[in-house]
DNA sequence: CCGTTACGCTACGACTCGTAGCGAAAGCGG
DNA sequence: CCGCTTTCGCTACGAGTCGTAGCGTAACGG
């Protein structure tokens, strides 16, 4: 997660059982406490940890909460469903089921918000999550093109800039529908999404 | 902004310069310190009123930042264009250019974020800012019905799930540009991304 | 001029922060 | 088996923030 030295060290190892217990009390912590009232000292009581031991591993709560929030990201796959359609509602009705967490809702925004200020934090989330979002868009876009649904790419960069609209209108929106609009997404809105998401990438570029 | 009786009240009235102080006040220590760092002690210094007058006036840290950064909002206005797709681009455009204000990103998203366990603040939120974006996708799509570029609707109930799919879409995708992709929202991507909307819309429902 | 309310100021206990220092525990290499 | 090294839990600490209470003063309206 952090600091890595290559060969193994010398001296007690870290605990990999105390890494987990930590993240695992930072989700709890965040469902009933939300964001700002979140403290260090409280998910260490409930990691059953020294406080300064969670000083040892983590900077800060930003960061803290960075990867305890990225670790749900990981069941993010996309399966072939046989169509360009299928494959973009199939990920937004995922995608949303992830953000519904209440622990994934107060956790990603507010270090969201103070990635705004904060250089290496935004580093550290695009690393742990966007990236690990944008990759679907770009196994998504290569099977269509494989079926025919989107033209090939012709200019790479043209295709970069083509792939990072999508992810922004496929996560922003759902982002949005969720966080901001605070409405369900159901498969019927994402059946709606994904017909004018694909319609209107259809005869584009 | 909060409590106001209907008729004048007896006693020294609230100084109207104190609000819009300390509301530039928070804006500004926005800017300088981000959210998490942000006290109220020190917004209370820079605007030159008294920490106690501050909390007569807001509940907390959460209502003050949702009115600092409401207002700004306030701008946001959508003449005509003369189609559908030159007003979604200059709206988005216009959007943007909030966005992109360091008092914005760091304290909108995390109003947002504290607002996931905070019905009140929800509420709050929707009154003051979201709804007045709405208002625009509603007079948008109002013209284009006009121009005949979008068929009337038919059913109210489905017309409403058109409009707040729009707002989740263009709202949605701007901010992720803005706030998470951290790339800009220049002229080229805003017209790339009305083109796909545009296009979405046109033959859907 | 008098009642009422807002204001600035000070002070306060409670809480959180992040760090330092300590002795004990847990691996690793010899 | 034994040192060496690093982590661990624990305690304590100064600094800073929180939100409130109490006070005397200032500003309006009738």
């Amino acid at each position: 997660m952090q600091s890595r030295s290559p060969v193994s060290r010398t001296g007690r190892p870290r605990s990999a059982a105390a890494d987990t217990a930590i993240l695992a009390a930072t989700r709890e912590a965040l469902v009933e406490l939300g964001w700002s009232k979140l403290t260090l000292g409280d998910v260490a009581t409930r990691a059953g940890v020294a406080k300064t031991t969670l000083y040892r591993r983590w900077p800060g709560k930003n960061e803290l909460v960075v990867d305890a929030v990225a670790a749900l990201f990981d069941e993010l796959e996309m399966p072939d469903r046989g169509s360009l359609a299928a494959d973009i509602e199939g990920v937004v009705l995922q995608f949303a089921a992830i953000l519904v967490r209440p622990e994934i809702k107060s956790g990603l925004m507010a270090v969201v918000a103070e990635s705004t200020h904060d250089d290496a934090l935004r580093e550290r989330i695009r690393a742990s999550i966007v990236d690990r979002q944008k990759r679907l868009v770009l196994e998504g876009r290569a099977r269509a093109q494989q079926r025919g649904e989107l033209p090939p790419e012709t200019d790479p960069e043209e295709a970069a800039r083509t792939v990072d609209l999508i992810f922004d209108m496929v996560a922003g929106a759902v982002v949005h529908r969720t966080l901001v609009s605070a409405e369900p997404v159901d498969p019927e809105w994402a059946g709606a999404f994904t017909r004018v998401l694909v319609l209107g990438l259809g005869r584009s570029q």
